[in-house]
DNA sequence: GTGAAAGCGCTAACAT
DNA sequence: ATGTTAGCGCTTTCAC
């Protein structure tokens, strides 16, 4: 607060310092059409000794532009999504747009709710996890007049523009790299959100790869609430409790993976020849467990990264040529904790 | 888009579409002031069939006032700081505040150019981690006339209010521990980092500690880039080569004390009573390895509802009798890493 | 290179 | 309970 007690400056206090029109102070501020810089370098000085910060509601509503773009996704506190974050961030970095984002913790009223929310900011685009909104949120992104990116998964119609890798295909190849290995009790554990798209469809998908090969899923076990290292002990636990003839879990993420690991191999398991072990997402926090899991990588950052492209690119550059729908490809990693495959014969 | 061409709908569409007065429909809208059941719902399902969604940047600039809460972190990719959002969002999703989240990289100048972009839109709160800030940052802050919260640490002073733990007494209270229960030649295993000034503060503590039992630390080993369970052991691996009589391992994070961990189970070293180990932050993600790493609780979670208790208190109900500084109590989480104190004879 | 006028879409304040 | 008027702080447009 100043002495006047007025709260917030204007250009109007920096245009009387200064002694320059408001119109002008504006100019310098936003490096826009020509000034001199005698008058630049007054106008610059009164602004920076006032401690003048634009606002940018005014300037918004005046420009009609808002450099913001909305990013919702289902939680922050996940190692899946910040990856995701950076690759966005790190191209929005690079031009005026700015990221904001909302989480929806998996619950399609909460993202109708945020992405009206972020409408009414007027955003510049925006980036959504997942295929599946409700019919509200869907039509408020097809009215919303700018690019919609929606990210993550490819199995599914897009409202605008797509990035992602097919869920479906990463499970269905799990399990056809499985089955070619030998093993023939497999059992799946991953969470039991109704609303967590992307790990039912690698469920899905993992489940056709298994039927190729004349095989159905030998036992399930689920959870609720955060993943953690003991959730994953707790369900290998109580899955090879439960058929001890298992010879493979297919976790539905890395985490838990690395728990149903440490178990094994502490309970004197043989990893990978009497059990063989696979999580999702390559989250290479946990490279330096005693044994690589073997994981696919979900192109997390990569998938930031084309989503923030076009997104600049139409927004910005009124683009029109770049493509609505990149797939891509989930690479396997392959840890320690797969068997080789057997000899042909 | 709709069929006129128009990009956004506005009020007055609204008002036209049902023969209601755009300041009526603006009440119905906002729930303010009182409206007639039967105008209420011509408007309402004027706007829903229109599908209107208002214009925030308008309506903050009329009324001068804007439910956005500035939050500053260092960094999304880092365990330590979903936890503090998720504290944060807990609180301001019951009132009409919304988080806004901005990331410094622990670099001051991006922290500062975050600081301005964020006033810019005129918010009704920051919420930022950490003391340290340089001038003009501070300069703004100041200035801002909004509640600002500094959070995760209490070793300095604040700018207005202030939330967290102090990491020196956090540092110098694991030292106590340790030496009280008899280990003598005690490594320090850390980032790097300059302006990571929490770690900072609690190796300084922790040597303050070692020095009040006549100790001082016997290793050193710094690491740069993230931290993972990888560099947890390379970090063990070399100190422990360096100085095989080591007897404890100070971490300045759980994931790169689990790595530590990892390392001493896997090279057969008796933990706790060979070696020691301890971590910080209480990461509950790695509950379940082998064995429970002892390490302090930061409070996270707390320090984030805390914090958002005082902006939402101070800016929605003009209350000025909250706490300006609110510190902590870390707790010690006794793990198996730590051997019982010896008898005293 | 600089300035004056108009208006972005909404809400506060004041009618009625 | 509803309507009218003015104006938030900036940018656009046009004039000089």
């Amino acid at each position: 607060m100043t002495e006047d007690g007025k709260v917030h400056l204007t250009l109007r206090d920096v245009s009387e310092a200064s002694g320059v029109s408001e119109m002008t102070v504006s100019r310098v501020l936003r490096n826009k059409g020509d000034v001199s810089a005698r008058t630049r370098e007054k106008v610059l000085a009164a602004a920076r000794s006032l401690g003048y910060v634009p606002n940018k509601i005014a300037g918004a509503l005046a420009s009609n532009r808002v450099n913001l773009v909305g990013v919702i996704i289902p939680s922050l506190s996940n190692m899946v999504f910040p990856e995701v974050l950076t690759g966005i961030s790190r191209v929005l970095d690079e031009t005026v747009l700015q990221p904001v984002f909302g989480a929806t913790h998996y619950a399609p009223e909460t993202e109708e709710k945020v992405i009206y929310e972020m409408l009414s900011w007027r955003p510049s685009g925006l980036i959504v996890a997942g295929l599946e909104h409700n019919d509200a949120a869907r039509a408020m992104m097809r009215n919303a007049a700018i690019p919609v990116v929606e990210i993550m998964d490819v199995d599914g119609a897009a409202i605008d523009a797509n990035v992602g890798i097919s869920h479906h295909r990463a499970g269905r190849d799990m399990a056809r790299e499985i089955t070619r290995r030998g093993y023939r009790r497999i059992a799946f554990l991953g969470s039991n959100m109704p609303d967590d798209h992307r790990a039912r469809k690698r469920l899905e998908g993992f489940e056709q790869g298994l039927s190729e090969a004349g095989l159905a899923l030998a036992a399930t076990e689920f959870y609720s609430g955060g993943s953690s290292l003991r959730k994953g002990r707790e369900m290998a636990t109580a899955a090879l409790a439960r058929e001890p003839d298992l010879d493979f879990l297919y976790f539905s993420n890395d985490l838990i993976g690395a728990g149903g690991l440490l178990h094994c191999l502490e309970a004197g398991i043989d990893v990978p020849n009497r059990v063989g072990l696979a999580g999702f997402n390559g989250v290479d926090l946990l490279d330096g467990l005693p044994m690589h899991l073997t994981t696919m990588d979900a192109c997390r950052m990569e998938i930031g990264v084309k989503a923030a492209e076009i997104v600049a690119g139409r927004a910005l550059d009124g683009r029109t040529d770049l493509p609505a729908r990149i797939e891509l490809d989930p690479k396997l990693i392959r840890g320690e904790t797969l068997r080789p495959a057997p000899d042909r014969a």
